[in-house]
DNA sequence: TTGAAAGCGCTACCAG
DNA sequence: CTGGTAGCGCTTTCAA
């Protein structure tokens, strides 16, 4: 007799209910307790191996999978790192380094979840990213974390807040992956090699602003001081805005450009030599990123290398803070001082033929 | 009075505890119920202003955030649309579908959550999403998905699961976006221009085996019932890796070169013109994805154009989906047929100047 | 208009 | 070695 009992109270629209752990125990003929037991493998417990079959063959046969949201709820805490994704694609670095750390997340038993956050921002964002209670959060400037939404975020229970960026957010720690440096990087290398105007390509493709703001920012930063000027140059990528960049370009009297990164590098040579410039001795350019296109180009594209960590180390940081949340971030009643930071990234000029 | 129980069952380990609704309540005044009605914003009861107000400041001051997994295993369902990721970077062109799906996604009110699927494979990872009780999984091929998997997901209740590839998998919805489709288009082209030994580059980077056994397939269908041959060509992205395959090509007598996508044949182009070998003359070379890049070199590169359906057309299938599972995939009994499946691309080969 | 209480699925105590 | 049971935070009847 399937003793069912009426179930009058709301009906989940399920078409076949989902299997629960006491519909297991049923099967079994053991208690739910029994079965959390077996299918958790709980070593403070011994469990009878004839038991512990009936157990496993009846959790198969109805395709019984834990229901991740109770286990959570009753353990008080999830292993989910989130990892809010913006509305760009990063790149191939990014791209990668993501991937690293997915991975070594993963190894260290953490449920990596890449939560989407487009229409949302700032705080809004935040409270969306506290519902899921993750234990961490890992923020590459998607959105602009605040002070106040980081206090969301930690009075909800996430052990460690990261932000990948430039500005460190109270409260937050902050790995610095300071993209002024890249520029700072291509700035010293064109003044070092005399030039004296320099462009700054600024991608017009929403979203990339993230990085391409703090690298004029650097190499401002480079040229401040010298008599040197730097311009910056809205880009979009496409041919025709290439083109007309290009038809602008003496007019702007810039001898050297810094083209944002590789890609946008290369865009703007093809429109360059097109258009009878010679690069690099009437304009200079330079990209960023170091990426195998870069070699492929006549001329060879000087860039700026970027080493960033592995993701493993900074899989590393993440455990390690929700391990013992209170480490470098002095969190004494959250008027904290800014984190120290570590320091994910190395950047270094490669000069090849463009510059 | 602050008239808190002990509290002596089971400490987890959280510094300040998590507020919940009943300390809102508490601090308000009022009994749970009354504050999830003023935060839900339930119309189907009337509370008076100055109550909703006690209620929304109490939820401020405390910081208070819903806890999602209390609410959906109290609604018996979820809102989440998982999206597992794969181990590789998948491409410009994909990374826009993507967003715009989850754009889409996002503004249907689902909560988009890409789970990093790393180190499972087949029904394992199947499972792992099932604890997540999504209800709807849009799988890129990431993971081989499997009928049992398939399963598995429905019996736990997703309403919609998804596979973006080319073989259909049982139980499942298949949209179709067939990259055989892509060789053979550029198969077919090359055909016509008279080429008969015909060189696939297979990409040694892991996970691109996706795309690059159907396009690979693709070329081989067209071929068929030809006097053409077609010959794997394995290549990794280095510039080493292109030279030995260019080194290698006389021997294969290969007179043309499909090279999976634009940014591969970039690679093969550049080390063919500095080997001396003339393209198209002595070897056509043709890519796929109409990137931009294609257009920068000289000789532009023939390519395969992909028109993806928009994002936006995906998740309106998901939704309907959701709001009645038993659409096209004829789902009486799990014995399904396979679906038909919607077609979401189309190719054709674009002749620029390297074929 | 508001409150009391049941119960979603799960795990961890404490008895037996 | 196994079972009963409380309770995680939330929503939603039903009663007041």
């Amino acid at each position: 007799m399937t003793q069912t009992p009426p179930r009058p109270p709301a009906g989940p629209p399920a078409r076949r209910p989902v299997p629960t752990s006491a519909d297991v125990a049923r099967l079994a003929g053991v208690s739910r307790a029994t079965v959390s037991y077996v299918l958790n493998n709980t070593s403070a417990v011994r469990i009878s191996e004839p038991t512990r079959r009936r157990v496993r063959e009846a959790a198969e046969e109805l395709g019984y999978v834990p229901h991740a949201a109770a286990r959570s709820l009753r353990a008080g805490r999830t292993r989910i790192v989130l990892l809010p994704t913006a509305h760009v694609p990063v790149g191939p670095l990014y791209g990668h380094f993501l991937n690293e750390l997915q991975w070594a997340l993963r190894r260290l038993d953490y449920t990596v979840v890449q939560y989407a956050s487009m229409g949302l921002r700032g705080d809004e964002a935040a409270r969306a990213w506290a519902e899921l209670r993750p234990v961490a959060v890992v923020s590459f400037g998607a959105v602009d974390l605040t002070p106040f939404g980081v206090d969301i975020l930690k009075r909800s229970g996430a052990r460690a807040v990261i932000t990948l960026g430039t500005r460190p957010v109270e409260g937050a720690h902050n790995v610095v992956m300071d993209q002024r440096r890249v520029g700072a990087c291509a700035g010293a290398h064109l003044l070092e090699r005399g030039y004296r105007r320099l462009g700054v390509v600024m991608p017009e493709e929403p979203g990339l602003n993230v990085f391409s703001a703090p690298r004029l920012e650097g190499v401002r930063g480079a040229a401040a001081g010298t008599d040197a000027e730097v311009v910056p140059l809205p880009l979009a990528y496409t041919e025709e805005s290439a083109a007309a960049l290009t038809a602008r370009l003496p007019s702007l009297g810039v001898d050297a450009v810094f083209a944002y990164n590789d890609e946008y590098a290369s865009l703007l040579l093809r429109a360059l030599l097109d258009a009878g410039v010679s690069v690099p001795d009437d304009t200079a350019l330079m990209g960023a990123d170091d990426l195998l296109l870069g070699k492929l180009l006549r001329p060879r594209l000087s860039t700026v290398q970027v080493d960033m960590e592995t993701g493993q180390h900074l899989a590393e940081l993440v455990d390690r803070l929700v391990g013992d949340p209170d480490r470098t971030p002095d969190d004494h009643g959250h008027q904290a001082g800014h984190a120290p930071g570590h320091d994910l990234m190395a950047a270094r000029a490669i000069r090849r033929e463009s510059t």
